[in-house]
Parts: C-alpha cells; sequence; structure tokens
DNA sequence: CTGAAAGCGCTTACAG
DNA sequence: CTGAAAGCGCTTACAG
C-alpha cells in the first residue's frame, strides 16, 4: 500500500476530499470521517479514545487518521476547550547558562504533560517583563513560570498578567508570596560551601555576589554572613554587583583593593567565579595557591574551567519537575495555600579549592 | 471615571455581559460591541482600521476596547483567517551564547512583525530535530527558522515539515538548498583573522575546529587551508570536534602531542578558544607570549575572558533582520529562486593576539 | 454505540 | 457606513 503524503507537492500522492480535490492544506477531522465513513462526532470520540465507541471503529479510525497524516488542529480544540496547551516561562537572561538548562529541562517535562513552551526575555527589566507577560496573557497561555526580574518590582508585573492565569516563580521569589516557588536551597548551599571551606582551614573569606535585587542576591549575601559567623571566620570585604563574567572580574579588582585577599572567596554563582578567578590570575595571584574559590550552579563551565570549580551544584531536573507539576496543580485547581519548595543542593568539590 | 479590570478578582470592578454577568474570563469582541451598541461586525472592523467605518466609530470602539482590556483571541483569529502568527526556530544547543543571541535578536524581530516564537532545541541531534519541526508543524506555526543539526541528515528532518511550510536556515545550512540561507561569510571572517596573523609574523598555525556535521565546520576548516596557502603559512596540526568549552582543552591537549607550539592556533568558535588557552596556561603555556590564538563569534566571553580574544565578531542582529526578512517573504509567496545570504563579519582585536 | 447540532471567538464576503 | 450570516476545525451534551 502506498504511503499517503497529504502536507506533500507530489501531486500523485495527495489525498483528497470528497469532491475530488487534492488535499494540500492540513487533513481535518472531516477529512478522517469522509474516508471512514462516519461522523465528526464519532471520528473524534475514536480519535480521543472516549468509552462510548466500539473498539473496533477505535482502531479503524486512527490507522485512517495516521495514514491521512492527520493531527488535530491545536486552535480549533483550543478554541473549543478554553485551554491553549501553551504555557510561557520569562526569564531574566536565556544567555546565563544555568537558565538555558533551566529552560531546557522545563521544556522536556511541559512536552511530557502535553504542553508546549513559549519563552521570553526580561533581560532583567520590570518594564520588559511587564510586556512580555501581556504577550502571554494575550496569547491565552495556560499558565506562566516565571523567574522574577526584580524581587519587589516583580509585583507590578505580575498584576497585568490578571488573576486567572496560573502562575509558579522559579529560581527567584518575590518578598510577597504572590504565587507558589519552586528553587535552591541557598542556606544549605552555602552551608556546605562554608563546612568545606572550614575543613580546609579557611579563617577569612570575600564574598563576590549579587545585589539586593533578587531573592537569591539577599538569601546568599544573609546566608553567607550567618554561616561565617557560626564557623568564627571573618568576611573581610564583599562585592555584589551582577550574575556575569564581567561582574566577577570587577569583584576581584575591588576585593584586591580591599586589602590583602582572604583564604577563600565564595561566589554566588560559576560565571561570577570565572570571571574573578582569571582576573586575578591576570594580577598574579593563583587559585588555589593564593585563595581558594567557589562558585554556585554546577554547570559545565565548572567542569572544564581551568582550575575546575567547587561549586554547589543545583538540582535543575527535580526544580524543574517540581515546577511544572506545581503549575499543573494551579491549572487544574486556583485556591489553595501558596507553597514555597526549596530543595536542596549538593557540592561538587573541584581544584579551585585544592581538589 | 473608575478603571475596570475585566480579568482581575475584584468583583466590585468587573465588567458585566448584558445578562449582567460578570466577566472573569477575557473580554470578548461581543462584549465589546454590546457595550459600543453594534454589531461584532462593526466591531471587529473598527479595530482593525478597516476602510469602510466612521471615523468616529473607530475612536469609540477602540476606547471601549480598551476600556475594557480587551485582547483579540489568537485562537479565534487563527482558526479563521488559517494563520497562527507563531514561527518555530530550531537550534542545536540553546546553551551556546552564540545561539542565544541569535534567538534573542530572532525574537524581536519578529515580534516587530506581529509574531510570536516557538523555541525548540534538538540537542545536536536529528532525530530530535525531526520531532521538534514535527511539534511545530503540528501546532501550525506560520514558519520555520532553523539552524540545521547536520549538513546532510537535516535534509530528512525537513522532509517531516511538509511542503508547505516556509522554512530559513540561519547559521548552518543544508549541502542540498532546500531553503533560503542567512549566515556570515566564513571566509571573509577568516580571511581577517589570517591577514592580522600574517601582519603579526605569524608563519605556522594549529587549527582548532569542529567536524564535517555541519557547513560551518567544513567551510571553516576549507578556509584556513585555503587562506594559509594563499599566505605561505603552514599548517602544522589541526583538531576537530565540537563547539564547545570541553573541546577546546581536548584540542589543546591533541595540539601540544602533536608538536612543537605552533605560531598561532586559530579556533573556530569563541568557546573552543576559551577552552583551549585554558588548557595551554593549565600546562605551562602563555597567550600570547607563546602562541598567539583567535576566536570566532564575538560575544561578551570575547570581551570579558583573560586574555581578551581577537575573534570574528558575527553580525548577529543583521543576521537575524534577514532571516525574519527572508522568511516572511517566503509565507507571503512559496515559488522563487532559493537564496544563500552571506554576511561579511568583523574583527575584533584583543590581546590573545597581543592586543 | 453513533449522529446532528451547538458553540468556542473571530473576520469577511454579501446585502442593504 | 453597518449588520446578519457563514464558516474556520474542533468537542461534547443531547438524542436516538
Amino acid at each position: 500500500m502506498r504511503t499517503i503524503h497529504p502536507q506533500g507537492l507530489d501531486a500523485i500522492g495527495l489525498a483528497r476530499r470528497p469532491n475530488g480535490a487534492a488535499i494540500t492544506s492540513p487533513v481535518t477531522l472531516t477529512d478522517v470521517a469522509a474516508r471512514a465513513g462516519v461522523s465528526i462526532a464519532t471520528a473524534s470520540r475514536a480519535l480521543a479514545g472516549k468509552p462510548r465507541v466500539s473498539q473496533e471503529m477505535i482502531v479503524r479510525v486512527r490507522e485512517i487518521a495516521e495514514e491521512m497524516g492527520y493531527r488535530v488542529n491545536p486552535m480549533a480544540r483550543a478554541l473549543r476547550d478554553g485551554s491553549s496547551r501553551l504555557v510561557g516561562m520569562v526569564v531574566p537572561v536565556i544567555g546565563i547558562p544555568f537558565y538555558a538548562r533551566l529552560v531546557d529541562a522545563v521544556e522536556e517535562e511541559l512536552n511530557r504533560a502535553g504542553y508546549e513552551l513559549l519563552l521570553a526575555d526580561s533581560h532583567g527589566f520590570v518594564e520588559e517583563e511587564t510586556r512580555r507577560l501581556q504577550v502571554l496573557r494575550d496569547r491565552r497561555v495556560d499558565g506562566v513560570i516565571l523567574i522574577p526580574s526584580d524581587r519587589r518590582k516583580t509585583a507590578t508585573s505580575m498584576r497585568s498578567l490578571g488573576g486567572d492565569i496560573a502562575v509558579v516563580q522559579v529560581d527567584r521569589a518575590t518578598d510577597k508570596p504572590l504565587a507558589d516557588f519552586v528553587g535552591v536551597d541557598n542556606l544549605v548551599g552555602l552551608g556546605l560551601v562554608v563546612e568545606h571551606l572550614a575543613e580546609r582551614g579557611v579563617s577569612t573569606i570575600a564574598y563576590a555576589g549579587t545585589d539586593d535585587a533578587s531573592s537569591n542576591g539577599v538569601e546568599r549575601w544573609a546566608a553567607v554572613q550567618q554561616l561565617a559567623a557560626d564557623h568564627e571566620m571573618t568576611i573581610t570585604s564583599s562585592f555584589r554587583s551582577e550574575f556575569s563574567i564581567a561582574a566577577g572580574a570587577a569583584a576581584a579588582d575591588a576585593i584586591l583593593a580591599a586589602g590583602p585577599l582572604a583564604d577563600a572567596v565564595v561566589a554566588s554563582s560559576d560565571q561570577i567565579a570565572v570571571g574573578l578567578i582569571s582576573r586575578l590570575r591576570e594580577k598574579g595571584f593563583d587559585v588555589p595557591r593564593d585563595t581558594l574559590v567557589t562558585g554556585f550552579d554546577g554547570g559545565e563551565l565548572a567542569d572544564v574551567y581551568w582550575p575546575t570549580l567547587t561549586t554547589v551544584v543545583q538540582p535543575v531536573a527535580a526544580i524543574a519537575a517540581d515546577a511544572v507539576t506545581f503549575l499543573l496543580a494551579r491549572m487544574a485547581k486556583h485556591d489553595g495555600a501558596v507553597r514555597r519548595n526549596t530543595l536542596a543542593p549538593l557540592l561538587q568539590v573541584g581544584a579551585s579549592t585544592g581538589g
């Protein structure tokens, strides 16, 4: 039996509608039903595997649909069902490797659940975040996975989403619990870091982190201060800017300017750690000889950089899976208490703290 | 006058349908028309600014629509118009900074033209690429921007798209001209590199590039060989793998194992250059003292790494703009000759070749 | 177990 | 200049 390519250009192989017209546009349910000699209602039920259809009908219709290359029109289904099966995701910067990995993992989870991902980049600006969320709402997404650009101002962008779209915050939370949150446990992660440094005999540390715009910026800095106190370490200097390699280089300059190099520098991302180490090296300092350095995130960079980084490995797959689970739950029922789900990370020891 | 938030949760501020029911779901054209006291036909025409509607009607309807927070339902419009205003993009790895920048630029161009981007990652595998393209087709995208995972095998994945979806290839081309192509001019870019190296007195070079799977892999290697011959340089060794930092480190090992270090190493991406330099340094070699190194792409990494990279700067914005222009043209009319549009890049001189 | 019909929200050719 | 109606492709409550 010859396979039919209804969407191909080859006029010979084209499927035909009852009136004999060749089908070049996508095959519709009407086409399938006509060929099977049943109503579109029955064809629809057979395809969906609805209860009250004979087994043989199910088999027959599905075979024909398959053969004709039928695929349900998502716009028609969405219009009828009031559900687009589209989920939006807004990230601050897709260029940050950690976010690229997160997007990848989220997309996989979403696809598994039968949803498509509509990705948007806020570039870290609240205004752009607002516009992105509005576009997603206009597209009638069923839900949104949001990495807030700002722990306070993002409340405004979220308001523009309207009240009835399910939202889950990932990686960063807003100050007010405006939606469920899934992210790494910063205190646990940095606890592992500081404990490791303590074992290495560290007593003074410098901190290269990010500013107060994100919850991670706030939490990681607070965690480092608390943990340093717990372990009777002194924080000799700190520099807080943004999550980038350039910021790491700037941190190195600031830390060197502040006085003698501490026993260790705790960085709040691998990007920062890499920028920092590169600049230190440029200035004639060696890591880990002159100071130990730790990162946060744990992607490819940590493994291939020299020295390899001691870093907190984010449970990316678990974060993505939980985020999607939370979102699907919210989409099913909008009420219920706001959840805050933090996942414990692991420490990966590399050469940057002496291996 | 009180602003109405039809999608909000506040029961007091809700807009109401003629029957008095509060509108919690998105406002429809029917709602707007009812409030304006006109038919939905007139409301639709006024909103679209169609010719045969009075100016005052246009103003009135638009004001009401604005006030009610009306946004056209894209699914209904798509169903009626046969156009989803969705464009798919398939990239090999979103984690590669150059692709992240490209996606960003393409999205901006697309939004400007009134389209939304549906992003998919093939992870460099043809099977996954095929699946992704099928999903995009099933979603009824109006067009696809594709970075082929393999210059030969991608022909197969493209076939699964069906004949009537507009496609533009970006950055990498398939061997057979299956669609319009937009990308950097590799020969021009590497010409700038080799000329620069010649001025620096280089007479032996090593090459750290990628394999024959992508057109860029083939073209850049061919270009380097041709240009080296033109400038009477000797290629002492070459290592070809993939576009990653890890591959750059492996290249360094291979090149060092092959014999004395050449005057310069030409890398076919900044990632490779960075991996290479890091590993060389680890082995006790300094760049640019012991050998010069050049990259390709020209993103943030080139500027913040130490040493800063001499690199070929891809005209990302122009590539994205042309790709979208080509795609829109294809969407408007499917026939016409297949175009191959290569853009000349510029050279950015950094410290990796002595500044 | 199957079919006819309604209806999701739009846009546009067809009448006035 | 405006309105009534058709129809895009589905799914499901309502009848048989």
